[in-house]
DNA sequence: CAAAGTTTTTGATTTATGTCAAGCAAACTG
DNA sequence: CAGTTTGCTTGACATAAATCAAAAACTTTG
């Protein structure tokens, strides 16, 4: 029923009782396409899961210069990376690419719940160390020296995104003109 | 006395019975310049802490190029990301670039620890709450398209690094060529 | 310490990609 | 459904950085 129950029963066997107090945290929130969910700067009080749509997520340089590090979409955590960390303000804007749900927690509910059931710590860990692999496979891609090399490699480990979000967006994300993805898109 | 122990102090108080039981696990090790530490395609066994000297870890793709993603030095933990996870095998490899001192743990010590004083599970998410801090950070300086920006950066971030490790491997840890890093280097 | 091996620099040339500019296509909006 | 905005493509040109090649500077080692 809430999706996100699924989503951690893929670590641990979810008693009655965790059950019922988690339901009890749990919020749900939707925005339209555009709101932002976090802004760059501001501390993070929420900790998030999305049931359905797409979040950019980017930082702005001291020029006004954007870059976006990813792409977010069903049925994964979200939050910036500063999360855990003692309540650093965020390095990341998080917006809305399409009409968002998401289900939420506040960051004491969510760490209340961890202190209640230490168990659970190690659902966190897997979590984090599985998001880890992940930004791991991301520098990978943004390193790939050719822009039509690294778009391929896109291609390969993140079909879903090019038909959803705007080009120009894929093309920061990629590290490169939006000119140029155009170009290396055309190209065979 | 054991140095690790004073890194740890940093986050939690350590009592004596907890103290004797790291002392019990850990292993000291050294190696020689140019030692592999851990190499691509293996499972990491144990996690390790520098106390002296300073590492590289790369990959090599299937054409055979290799890319530095960092360099480790003392008072760090040393290991793969894909530590943390089940026994994947090591995306990366780790070579000393000086001879190396480390402190080591196996990784069913390190885990049995963990299971046994579940309030070091905090300590450890801080220490990977710092770590995914700094690839952020260090993922932001290489997404600077200018080469001589990436080179400032570097030396803003990581001043260190550059007297003690050869300008080969800071080329390719910031993703050009040994030839444009001596260059950017030289001008001004 | 001479010889061999590395590492770094310098120079000439080529190439990929950024930038600027304009036009087209699609998608909202009143 | 006409007008405006937004997204994408195409062209011409400039430029930063890669590549190739060779020499210089520095290290290692027998």
């Amino acid at each position: 029923m809430v999706p996100a129950i699924g989503f951690i029963g893929k670590y641990i066997n979810i008693s009655e009782e965790e059950m019922n107090d988690m339901l009890r945290v749990i919020q749900t929130a939707s925005y339209a396409k555009n709101d932002f969910i976090l802004k760059q700067g501001t501390v993070p009080r929420e900790i998030g899961f999305i049931v359905k749509g797409c979040v950019r997520m980017f930082y702005t340089n001291e020029k006004g210069e954007e870059y976006t590090t990813g792409f977010i979409s069903e049925n994964s955590p979200l939050t910036s990376i500063d999360f855990l960390s003692t309540q650093m303000p965020s390095s990341l804007t998080i917006v809305a690419l399409e009409p968002l749900e998401l289900i939420t927690a506040t960051r004491n509910d969510f760490f209340d719940f961890l202190e209640k059931y230490p168990r659970y710590e190690s659902v966190l860990r897997n979590i984090i160390s599985e998001y880890m692999v992940l930004q791991g496979e991301q520098s990978r891609l943004q390193r790939i020296p050719a822009a039509s090399e690294r778009y391929k490699a896109l291609l390969q480990f993140r079909p879903d995104i090019i038909q959803r979000v705007p080009l120009k967006y894929i093309a920061s994300y990629l590290g490169m003109a939006m000119e140029t993805l155009s170009r290396v898109r055309t190209s065979r």
